[in-house]
DNA sequence: ACGTTTCTAGTACCAAGGTCCAATACCCGG
DNA sequence: CCGGGTATTGGACCTTGGTACTAGAAACGT
């Protein structure tokens, strides 16, 4: 059995459009005490615990977990922050992710919490693992990457405004800085939205962020 | 596409007996060598590799993932030690597990893997967190902990706000997602300007897109 | 009960961003 | 020499984003 531990019924909406296998399948629950005191959850149920169920009182929700180390619990966070994330699983959690995760990744990850696995999602498990490696990244490798990808499509002017897009400035600010006019860094960056398929600066820059 | 890649048909046996879904839609590779000389392989495919590949010369291995940073790499090993599992997934393969996975949790992990995703057994993740909480404290990143003070501060509404952002919504699309006008988004977003001191939505946008 | 915070919303204004039309000039390889 | 890609700019036009000032309803804590 599944239970959905949340106040917030969008929360609630979000689980269920994620949760096709177990429709029909699961039972709600409105806070912690009502969870605590529910003496009808078994160790085979599967929690789905919103962490924003008590957000003044952090350490309840973790001692709620490590008192009910049978129960798999899947935390969901509205932080979505590496350290909660360890201590949550730490805590005895079986998943941690973010409350807007994708249905589709959802409907997956589920099973496996369900099936006694550990979910973290992909961001979390690279902080884990760049934060306890002394050897990390190589930088070369992924300047490489940078060029072969999407930079590696545009012209060295158009590289150079996107880089600049990146940082947040303005096309004002990058016409003044390249000398030309404000209509030349506009050509320049329908140009690049055409041939990276972004529609505007913000989906530019999210898609070059960690290339950059 | 799937590529099954290793000298031992046992280990493609039981590959295959976890991949129901992808029946039919894979092709196999002998060597490390056939794979990096296989010129078909495209970004888009993915990789279930053999560690046992070339136990000799492990550090192939880790290069040829390395070498390749757009490929998802399913990594499988005899060994399955945690230092190990860091090492590849360092090295930017996106899973590694036991080569004697249970073919269940295996069907379940190699779709993650092709999301993007990163799937490691339960094991080592605990042995990550276990061997990365002493230091919680310490590995002082400013940037880190200002983050998780911004999104802290917000208040549960400005949050979901911050996340459509960030998926790169404009105020219309939110508003109507939300039920709210597109003035009301307007409004929680000059708060969250406020409270995370940015300026604009692209701003804000790269302070949180790792953490969404 | 009272003050604070949160969520909501209005009007209005201006700045900024994106796209359509088009044009000139340069350089490079075939 | 010519065609094609690059860099530049103009004007017009519409959409989107951000802010100022304001304010009511609901929730929450003391």
């Amino acid at each position: 059995m599944l239970v959905l531990c949340s106040h917030d019924r969008e929360q609630i909406a979000r689980w269920r459009a994620g949760l096709g296998r177990y429709r029909g399948r699961y039972r709600l629950c409105r806070s912690l005490d009502e969870l605590a005191a529910d003496a009808t959850i078994t160790p085979s149920d599967l929690v789905l615990l919103d962490m924003d169920l008590d957000a003044d009182h952090p350490e309840r929700l973790f001692s709620f977990i490590a008192a009910h180390p049978g129960m798999r619990i899947f935390a969901f966070s509205s932080l979505h922050q590496p350290e909660e994330g360890a201590k949550v699983i730490a805590a005895g959690a079986r998943g941690y992710a973010n409350r807007y995760m994708h249905p589709e990744v959802l409907s997956q990850a589920v099973p496996l919490v369900d099936g006694g696995e550990i979910w973290l999602g992909a961001d979390l498990v690279l902080h884990l693992i760049r934060s306890n490696s002394p050897l990390n990244g190589h930088p070369v490798l992924a300047e490489e990457q940078s060029r072969e990808g999407v930079l590696g499509r545009l012209t060295p002017r158009e590289r150079d405004i996107a880089y600049r897009i990146v940082q947040g400035k303005s096309n004002k600010v990058i016409a003044s800085e390249l000398g030309v006019t404000e209509r030349t860094v506009k050509a320049h960056l329908g140009s690049i939205y055409k041939k990276t398929d972004t529609r505007d600066r913000l989906q530019l820059a999210m898609l070059l962020k960690d290339q950059v």
